[in-house]
RNA sequence: GCGCCCGUAGCUCAGCUGGAUAGAGCAACGGAUUUCUAAUCCGUAGGUCACAGGUUCGAAUCCUGUCGGGCGUACCA
């Protein structure tokens, strides 16, 4: 169903284009600044006098004189220099409040008006490595967006950029990191395998998380041997070569580390409830095929020249440190492929084979110049439409309590498995401490939602620009914008219901009779305004791919429920009034529900 | 050098195409508990929105400059 902002944006916009003279100024409705002024404003007069050269305030009279909006608002008042305060009337907050409880969804969410095709393109960790902090902005705000994208009705595809290839193959043995991957395989499925994987790691290489958790050790011994066993180089070498060819036992060899590896994402995925599968699986590897051939047709578009031995397209606005035209490389000298030339293939394959309308990447704010070059390289050579939309959603940087990036002592990343088990055992410590009564596996399960929630919330609560400082203590804490207190105040509303069988009330029945609310006090008031507005916390939490609206919805949310939960008795309330008390912690607790576990991939918890 | 982002209360952060007296949380101080979970609620105090100009009815928001910080800037991703 329509928001109540649309609504009112809607309507009151047409009113003001039918003032002579006027081009179509839009109502400007948001929600108003202070309660004192109403519930929603309009900001739009102003602009359109300036357009006319007229009195704000008059225009503003001329304005409300033809408005009607009797249905939703009380009478609209004129106030400063030319607002216009809209405050919603009772009834209609009780009206649209019921019909939000029998909507579709249960909480009137608004649908795209045209559904897209979108591809999200997010998370992207490295086969072969563990994922770290660095991983975990792009997976969970890639994740959430998705979610939210899907839930307007459009049709998301999730494509998850895995670095399974990269040049590292491209190139022969002279670079370092390239070459340790080839090593690292060799080393792992060269001779004697079996025993080498046991001797290092007391198990067979089958077990993916022990392959993959010792990756580093495993780089510096191969690196080690690397340099003193001429036969192990030579074995690399060939490798490498022969992964180069597609020779089938080589292939193989890289598929089943992939697949490790990709198993070992999986269980992090699953850990942070992130809607991701091996399906959503399109790594670099998928389009060395097309390689090739993007560097020959932008060669044969003219696109593409050589520069200093490589393949350069130089797209017009870039430039590099001596006011030069900056290049985008699609072809080293010694011939290799790019991540440009995998990133414009991926383009190529996302408009033309998905037929997406939109492309989505996610990824933090340094790829910020790359991206605007790779877009600026597609365009010109038409590979995407004039209207498809690339966006590039970035996002700051995990920091320390020192303000520097998170690492560890040894300056390491900080291993992603590492740092929510951290959270959850710290939640743990937390539930033993409030709630020791609880039976083993609840303990467990509660220190599990509140832990990863908690990490996951602390970042979605950030504006996502930011660099945010990352503090176990603060996403933890009880008190203020956090995981714990939304979650807690959804296990309140669930004791109440539990409570109802206690004292003979039927929850459901009460509910489903309901034909008109008693709105009475004014937190139950305020609690009720707030939620029939869920709808436009997502819209525009969705349109700017701002998770942070969302979680700032959901905290007001549980704030005014605290309230109305401290003011108003609900299973003890007279006969008139429990029905509607019912009602509001039904919808707020489907609401507190929806946005954490739908929308974010956070667990809610029934009694903690 | 050039480009992008940032600078808001003691701390951590919001502030949605420019809107009214700039908001939360934490910390501090004061109050509320025969409670449906106080992991709560209510209140007080706290700001030259880095600085200086400009645009206009109106600027934390837009423009110019200065200072401070982060990042990027041809064969890594």
């Amino acid at each position: 169903m329509q928001s109540v902002l649309n609504i009112l944006e809607t309507r009151i916009s047409e009113v003001m284009a039918k003032v002579p003279g006027s081009q179509g100024c839009p109502a400007l409705v948001r929600p108003a600044t202070d309660a004192r002024f109403g519930d929603y404003q309009i900001n739009g007069v102003m602009p359109l006098a300036k357009q006319l050269k007229t009195n704000p305030r008059k225009l503003a009279e001329q304005i409300v004189a033809k408005l009607d909006i009797s249905d939703i608002c009380e009478t609209p008042e004129i106030a400063g220099p030319g607002f216009i305060n809209l405050r919603l009337k009772p009834e209609f907050v009780a009206k649209t409040l019921v019909q939000v409880s029998k909507d579709a969804t249960g909480l009137g969410i608004e649908k795209a008006e045209k559904p897209k095709t979108i591809v999200v393109d997010f998370s992207g960790p490295n086969i072969a490595k563990q994922m770290h902090v660095g991983h975990l902005r792009s997976t969970i705000i890639g994740d959430s967006i998705c979610r939210l994208l899907e839930l307007q009705g459009n049709k998301v595809i999730r494509q998850n950029h895995i670095g399974d290839w990269g040049t590292q193959f491209g190139m022969l043995i002279a670079r370092n990191r390239r070459t340790q991957f080839g090593m690292l395989i060799a080393y792992l499925f060269g001779e004697k395998t079996a025993e080498r994987m046991t001797k290092v790691f007391g198990k067979r290489p089958d077990d993916a998380s022990n392959v993959i958790a010792n990756t580093e050790q495993l780089y510096r011994e191969a690196k080690k041997q690397y340099d003193s066993d001429p036969k192990f180089a030579k074995r690399s070498r060939e490798f490498v070569v022969a992964l180069q060819k597609k020779e089938q036992g080589a292939l193989n060899y890289w598929k089943r580390i992939v697949e490790l590896s990709i198993n070992e994402c999986q269980e992090m995925y699953d850990k942070l409830g992130v809607k991701l599968t091996k399906d959503d699986a399109h790594g670099e590897s998928a389009y060395n095929d097309d390689l090739p051939g993007v560097v020959a047709e932008l060669k044969k578009k003219g696109l593409a020249v050589e520069s200093e031995g490589a393949v350069c397209v130089f797209p017009e606005g870039f430039k590099d440190k001596e006011g030069k035209p900056l290049p985008v490389i699609v072809q080293k000298s010694d011939g290799a492929y790019l991540y440009a030339t995998t990133d414009l293939a991926a383009i190529r394959y996302r408009v033309g084979e998905l037929k997406a309308d939109k492309i989505i990447y996610v990824t933090d704010a340094r790829q910020g110049l790359h991206f605007e070059m790779v877009f600026a390289v597609a365009r010109k050579a038409g590979w995407v439409k004039p209207e498809t939309e690339l966006v590039h959603v970035t996002f700051g940087s995990v920091l320390g309590e020192d303000g520097k990036p998170l690492k560890t002592r040894s300056g390491e990343n900080v291993k992603l498995k590492e740092l929510l088990d951290e959270a959850i055992e710290r939640a743990r410590k937390v539930v033993e401490e409030k709630n020791p009564g609880l039976s083993e596996d609840e303990k467990k399960s509660i220190a599990n939602a509140v832990g990863i929630g908690a990490v996951k919330y602390a970042d979605y609560t950030n504006n996502r620009t930011s660099d945010y400082i990352f503090s176990f203590d603060k996403m933890l804490a009880m008190e203020g914008n956090t995981a714990p207190y939304m979650q807690y105040a959804y296990a309140r509303i669930k004791s109440i219901e539990r409570k109802a069988g206690d004292k003979k009330v039927d929850v459901k029945q009460e509910i489903a009779n309901i034909k008109n609310l008693n709105l009475t006090e004014t937190s139950e008031i305020n609690l009720a305004k707030h939620l029939i507005r869920y709808g436009e916390a997502i819209s525009s939490s969705a349109g700017d791919y701002r998770p942070n609206y969302l979680t700032a919805y959901l905290y007001d949310l549980a704030q005014k429920f605290s309230s109305f939960y401290n003011d108003c008795p609900v299973l003890d309330a007279s006969a008139d009034k429990r029905p509607t008390r019912l009602l509001l912690c039904d919808l707020t607790a489907k609401t507190i529900k929806h946005g954490l576990h739908n929308l974010l991939g956070i667990e809610v918890i029934e009694q903690m």
